[in-house]
DNA sequence: AGCGATCGTGCAAGCGCTTGCACGATCGAC
DNA sequence: GTCGATCGTGCAAGCGCTTGCACGATCGCT
């Protein structure tokens, strides 16, 4: 019976006004003389009054929150996504309802569908139900997909073109010439994404395609077979779980990492830089993808429809599952060795069109086993993505 | 003028039946006559119906919703409790308002305070705020903490007791002497709880306690060097990313887990079954606890003010970074060779009162999308393995 | 001075749902 | 047959808030 007493009602009663009169306060303030605003604004601070969402809702104002759907909580990428946007919603005042969804389209579809009506708009990450279905679902809420574009859907991705250009030429900079790129799973709007980018590469001839594969541990582990097997010296796994799992998968056999084969991953999930030796991967800037996606459903909250696809610009962190090719002097001209940090926590609001610094594992300066001088060239290639203008 | 079109009304004029029978249809079906309730259960379907849970709320009802409030979402100890509530809550129709904290006293408490009257009741993982102030934010609505237990307040928590013990154990019982014990930040529950069980081991010839320690990464690098000053040979960390921390720094000084030291940590995160060598640690029930917070909810918002604090049993998961003391032959079975993979994420304990009929809207059956063809599932969801998604 | 703008505030109609209460049937018991 | 129970359903009063509209007071202008 305590925590919320306090009505609307109540707080007129107050400040002697019109309960409409305090309702505008709250929500238009610039209505109101500036005499009855502060007596208003005063008797809320005293009453400690806090405004009933439900209410709002109903009466067809502004909710305050924003739904969240993603297939895995558990996974570090996504959990790292939505972290960004909790913080980005703390800053606007906003209430975040968080779903997973198991990757499930049905389960996608259905908490949707009981969120509907509950939230101001919908933070979709790496939907896998159907754009239609998703409309029809939604109807004119405000919608966001997080790494899938998709026509008549706001999105916010990561430059997939970007990662496989990155890894591939990292790795042939390093020298070597028998090459394997995994692709994910179809059903991924970035595994086509990135196909597309493989067959676009120049001079294939390095290069092979291995694939689709789940993008876990555990198919990482299975993979690392068919590698040893191929005589590849360097992989380009679709992210950094399976990496590791390769790398574990190689380590069961014996064999070692980077010596026997060069990995690289990708997304940078905290897990590959606690690895031994820690994973070259191609970094996702989480926190911007999240943030940008809130930016976005926030604009499309406030009632402008114009939006620009955005593709986030990932970029190489170098540490040390890659190196030369035997027998080869790796021939790029690298930045000799460059500041680890870069406050990477910067403003989230940043637009997703500056330059991401991305950091280096914070405690990189330790792995850097003093004892073996040999792999220090560590360094971080930015690549800016293209940004899609759309509509 | 899509989405949240069908209301109470429309469906009761469909079925030719006053609104408020409709209602009844949905929360006392008992109460209503079979022909009847037919009629507009069929009505319901066809239009498809979803219930507005705003207006369900200001009117009085449950809401429907619970709120958890974790410190960090990143971490994967809480995504994996927070994963498991989520699905206690989708069988029992609930919809779930996730806030990260940011393991901070007046986030969790103003979050508390926003969401407070939006949700049926609270579940708090490692609450920050005081006791007291949880009390006076959320007033009469039903709170649960995980892990940590305090007076006044439902909880469900690790036994802190036998992870010290089980770790200690099995160094022990390795043949180990030189044991160091490390202690968590002195601000959680459940590293003073541990402190309690440490001070009650016997025979504490071969302990030695560091810390309070941040429970990260980094701080198990830092403590790698103290560690390696002191002679010890085995080590329980705090958690597991402690326990990565200090292999990490062993391995950074060119010495080798668990040739030169055995390492226990506690949790068993993901990333502990991924790195080289695994990690032997002592098991949360994650899965568990997340069910049994939720189950504990769901008792209090259905009235039962009667609770029991549950202490979830640990167990030893036994993996490759540990092994007898040089010189000793270790003096207990050890099991042969554990997978990695196994942890099959057991469903929770069912509760014997069959828990479909727990709580939610006791027709909430109906609720579920009707487009949505296989919502029948029952808990019989069976999990292989863990797979990690990412997309 | 007089008159239309402008501004600040009050008024009241809901938003979609729940629920206590009332009322007409139906039914068994006398 | 009549009467009190019992059952099934309708009725209407809100829950706390937003917002279009109306209305009186000010203000600037002619």
């Amino acid at each position: 019976m305590s925590g919320q007493a306090v009505t609307l009602a109540d707080v007129a009663l107050a400040a002697g006004v019109h309960p409409s009169t305090v309702s505008r306060v709250l929500s238009r303030p610039e209505l109101i003389g500036a005499a009855t605003r502060t007596a208003v604004e005063q008797a809320i601070i005293r009453l400690g009054y806090v405004p009933n969402r439900a209410a709002r809702q109903l009466a067809g104002g502004r909710v305050g929150s924003i739904g969240v759907l993603v297939p895995d909580i558990t996974n570090p990428f996504f959990a790292q996504v939505v972290r960004a946007v909790q913080q980005g919603c703390r800053e606007a005042g906003l209430t975040m309802l968080l779903a997973d969804t198991d990757q499930r389209a049905d389960e996608e579809l259905s908490e949707a569908r009981a969120l509907a009506g509950s939230v101001d708009g919908f933070v979709v990450c790496s939907p896998v139900a159907g754009t239609k279905d998703w409309r029809r679902v939604v109807g004119e809420t405000p919608l966001v997909f997080v790494n899938r574009r998709a026509k008549g859907v706001a999105s916010v991705a990561l430059d997939q073109r970007s990662i496989v250009e990155l890894g591939v030429q990292h790795l042939r900079g390093l020298g070597h010439r028998r090459i394997t790129v995994v692709r994910g799973p179809e059903a991924y709007w970035s595994s086509r994404e990135r196909d597309r980018a493989i067959g676009d590469l120049d001079d294939l001839d390095d290069l092979t395609v291995l694939g689709p594969l789940r993008p876990d541990f555990d198919a990482g582990i299975e993979l690392a077979q068919a590698l040893m097997a191929s005589g590849v010296t360097g992989v380009l796994a679709f992210n950094d779980l399976q990496a590791l799992g390769i790398m574990a998968g190689y380590r069961a056999a014996g064999l070692s990492v980077p010596r026997d084969l060069s990995v690289v991953g990708s997304d940078d999930i905290p897990a590959g830089a606690m690895s031994d030796p820690p994973l070259t991967t191609v970094s996702a800037p989480v926190q911007a993808l999240g943030a940008a996606a809130l930016q976005l459903v926030e604009q499309l909250i406030a009632g402008d429809r114009t939006h620009d696809d955005a593709a986030l610009p990932v970029s190489l962190t170098i540490r040390h599952t890659t190196q030369a090719a035997r027998g080869t002097a790796p021939h790029h001209t690298a930045p000799p060795h460059e500041s680890p940090h870069e406050s990477p926590h910067e403003s989230p609001h940043a637009s997703p069109h500056d330059s991401m610094q991305q950091e280096g594992y914070p405690n990189d300066e330790f792995l850097r086993p003093p004892t073996v001088p040999e792999g220090l060239h560590r360094r971080t290639r930015h690549r800016r993505g293209r940004v899609q203008r759309r509509q």
